[in-house]
DNA sequence: CCCGGAACCTGAAGGC
DNA sequence: TGCCTTCAGGTTCCGG
């Protein structure tokens, strides 16, 4: 699932590819990738733009064009973006000027893209970046105050903080030795002040691995990223604790897996 | 404003 | 072998 490390190594690897390229076709096997505006209105809008750069926002990328528009793509749980030819689940290409093809490969078609007229319009609802400088822990602590739903759902609330997913939250949790399922008011100063550091380091060492690929993750060349394999509770069914050997529990949190160590992480 | 649950999707995995 | 059910989770929408 393309969180924070992963949407951060596709905005890398696929920059030196496209900037400055024009789009000059797009085709589509799945209409239903187009938010808005239509179809025909996309791709006539679109085709003779030159991509001026490539951005992020929370778990949103951002295609800045030379009209001053942006191309957003989301790509939800299952989506990617290849510079080869997937074999399968190709939703949509973006054909460049000087051959470059951009394949939005996604197995479910969950994953969307639309035109916005102002790039800026992307982060209105959501919370401040998880690895920006204005997250700092007084600021995460302010967030969660009286806040009663549990710590975990409000890691993953990008209205709240932007960039965390189900995977990286579990780690944060872990990393600081909280519970799941603790109410996001309930903690302590030091509680938030540990979560804040954790969510740093494990968001930094994914984007360091290139990312996380569970399931259906992929970078640009085709070629999963490492970062799970330093996972030490996230999709590690089955385990046990690497700090104390106690079997990992896995509960949902809002219907969302949630691994952690009982021993760890009392509630 | 806050919280929780359904809906959107389909491949993979497990049960019988 | 094959059919059926369940699971996976980011975002948006809706009801309380």
């Amino acid at each position: 699932m393309p969180e924070l490390p992963e949407v951060e190594t596709i905005k890398n690897e696929l920059s030196p590819h496209v900037i400055g390229r024009t789009i000059s076709r797009l085709s589509f096997s799945w209409e239903g990738i187009v938010r808005q505006p239509s179809l025909e209105e996309f791709s006539t809008r679109l085709i003779g733009q030159k991509i001026t750069g490539v951005g992020r926002r929370g778990k949103y990328l951002i295609f800045s064009l030379s009209s001053g528009q942006a191309l957003i793509i989301h790509l939800k749980m299952t989506g990617s973006l290849w510079l080869k030819e997937p074999e399968k689940f190709v939703r949509a290409i973006i054909h460049l000027d000087d051959g470059t093809n951009i394949y939005f490969r996604d197995p479910r078609k969950f994953g969307i893209m639309w035109l916005v007229d102002d790039e800026k319009s992307v982060g209105v609802k959501l919370g401040p970046e998880a690895l920006g400088k204005e997250l700092t822990a007084r600021v995460l602590a302010e967030r969660l105050s009286k806040r009663t739903a549990p710590i975990k759902a409000l890691l993953c609330d990008q209205g709240l903080v932007a960039g965390i997913g189900n995977m990286y939250a579990d780690e944060a949790l872990f990393t600081a030795k909280i519970h799941p399922m603790r109410a996001g008011g309930s903690l302590s100063k030091e509680e938030v002040k540990r979560l804040h550091k954790a969510i740093r380091e494990v968001l930094r060492a994914g984007i360091n691995e290139k990312g996380a690929s569970t399931d259906t993750y992929f970078r640009p060349s085709g070629q999963p990223g490492t970062a799970h394999s330093q996972f030490r509770v996230a999709h590690r069914r089955g385990e046990s604790c690497p700090l104390c050997g106690t079997p990992l529990e896995r509960i949902p949190v809002r219907k969302r897996g949630s691994y952690f160590c009982p021993k760890c992480q009392k509630p």
